[in-house]
DNA sequence: CTGAAAGCGCTTACAG
DNA sequence: CTGAAAGCGCTTACAG
């Protein structure tokens, strides 16, 4: 039984003053004399005294705590967003306990979520990208604020935060047709998060406005995965016609397509160029370069994390007229993995 | 304020019992006629009840929580840790929180996680290869469990679990011998968390035990990044005579490396053979896939979770000699970035 | 500047 | 099977 905590009557006790007088000179709320402060401090020390959070926020104290619940740790952007996240939380003043809600755990039931958090956290974000109406709706009703991270799924009631997926994903094929290129396919990520519908979305409407005619075969199944973009790369350069250039909806799947196309001996960008989406840290290592478009994902953080503190820490904020979905802009960013269509003669 | 939280006597008063049979209703503890559970049952869910976690905690309830600290979010082990962890720690009945400690985020002291952690944790497990001794001895003195994961850096009090770092990186060394290697480099990792300087220890060992005179130029020194990896390479393949093989101290170093020589139009493993450490997911999906030493990560993490648990809940443990100190072996995982030396004939 | 009292929401003995 | 009481460790009014 580690039960032996030291707790406040205990440093009272050693100060020789009251159990409140010590409570005060701790959190230097109130006055106290600076005798009496160094008393109970020098107690609190020499008792190796840490106080009890618990204890604390049951009487209605504030916890410092926000809470960030993760869904799939495997992705890069994740954990892109878990170190934003940290960061701003510690820039506001307050600590960050992280919740992995990986449905490969099974067991999860939304419900353990927020009972843990919600009595924990004084503000909760939510980067759960796949997750349902039903997971939803407990926090829709929770007492404490909720912010949604790149939520794209469905309608919801909470404030959501997330990157332009459409305008970014036009600039990158818009990229790729001022290169020359017509032959241009899309690898798709999976469909229960909306984001690949999104940036499918402005793929297709910057064709169009090209005046470019769709073509079926061009537009692939993947999942995100690198793997899939691996496979999804072989079946499309086994067309009668291949593309000359590949779109993928993230940069996991661009890695995929980009080692498919190796192992043919096919040269990038001179043979294909490859653009993907997310710009992940390992985007800008991986040989060549690869050219995508970068998700705002510090700055998503920043500002949920600061949606979150103007509701917990009103007085601390500036008023702001609507701030229930904010969405902010995703950039091109040009590296090696792109260049001129290959012309007809020469391919 | 969103202070409007029903609480156990809210639904007392609207089941019309006692707060105690509530509690025991919901709780399932003690004797509750089945009329009277489902009465409180009902008002629960109608008043959409649910319980006050630091209350619990606060009787001396158990809190069901573990606690766990990280320190480099951007390292591809540190991940599967945390999968590992929470998979583990699901599957004994608890729930994790995971607390990044980042030495990026600045603020962060040590005081404040085990402030944080030790009230709300009933154990907590460290995962913080760079820790430094002043800032363990805070948890050496904690009242709750605490167990260290994959540490070397220094002597400590605490438990630990971790990967055979030695044996693993001389199987890898062996292995690269055996093909007939003999000018074999060594990439090191940041000297600080100790690991990189077991593995340079398997790598000097291999090579003394098959004879092999070591070369000065050919140990250089990395920080576990990708780019410091592609450097390193670079570096080698100047010298007058280049090694036929490089053993990177991990999986990001072997990937920078493999951009460096392809970069060169060296062939891997026709002209130089690659080996790293980890076997990290990406490790699979690289061109050509890497050949490598797998640290037993998930097992690391179910050992610890174990540790822990058998201290917080030793009803459910069987007794066990000593567990101060568990070390498990390392794995060499052959793919296909090594091949034989090159003749000198053809080199 | 210091202290005695009440109470946060819950559970654990102790009585019926 | 059900209930009244005490108390976990702390802080916030309320009095001196």
């Amino acid at each position: 039984m580690p039960k032996s905590s030291v707790t406040l009557v205990d440093v009272a006790k050693k100060a020789g003053v009251a159990l409140v007088t010590t409570s005060r000179a701790l959190n230097g709320t109130g006055f106290v004399s600076d005798e009496t402060r160094n008393k109970v401090v020098a107690a609190a020390k020499a008792l190796g005294y840490s106080p009890n959070l618990t204890a604390k926020i049951l009487k209605g104290g504030r916890t410092n705590l926000l809470g960030l619940v993760v869904s799939n740790l495997h992705s890069a952007p994740i954990i892109e967003v878990i170190a934003a996240v940290s960061l701003a939380v510690k820039q506001a003043g307050l600590d960050l306990i992280i919740y992995n809600a990986s449905t490969e755990l099974g067991v999860t039931k939304q419900q353990d979520i927020h009972r843990v958090l919600g009595s924990l956290c004084e503000g909760i974000l939510l980067a759960l990208p796949t997750a349902q109406e039903g997971q939803l709706a407990e926090f829709e009703s929770s007492k404490v604020p909720v912010v949604l991270l790149n939520y794209w799924r469905n309608q919801t009631g909470l404030p959501t935060v997330r990157a332009d997926n459409y305008h970014g994903a036009r600039a990158a094929v818009e990229h790729l047709i001022g290169l020359g290129h017509n032959r241009i396919a899309f690898i798709t990520g999976s469909s229960y998060t909306g984001q690949s519908h999104e940036r499918q979305r402005g793929y297709q409407d910057a064709l169009k406005q090209a005046g470019i005619r769709p073509v079926k075969g061009l537009i692939v199944q993947g999942d995100f995965s690198q793997s899939s973009g691996f496979n999804a790369a072989q079946q499309l350069m086994a067309l009668p016609k291949p593309p000359t250039a590949i779109f993928a909806a993230n940069d996991s799947m661009s890695f995929g397509v980009m080692d498919a196309l190796k192992e043919r001996g096919l040269q990038i960008p001179g043979h294909v160029s490859v653009i993907g989406f997310d710009d992940i840290p390992a985007s800008n290592h991986v040989y060549p370069r690869l050219s995508t478009v970068r998700q705002p994902l510090a700055e998503i953080s920043t500002q949920a994390v600061r949606l979150i503190m103007r509701r917990i820490r009103p007085e601390a904020a500036q008023p702001v007229a609507d701030d229930s979905l904010i969405e902010l802009p995703s950039a091109l960013v040009i590296r090696d993995s792109c260049g001129p269509a290959p012309t007809a003669g020469l391919a």
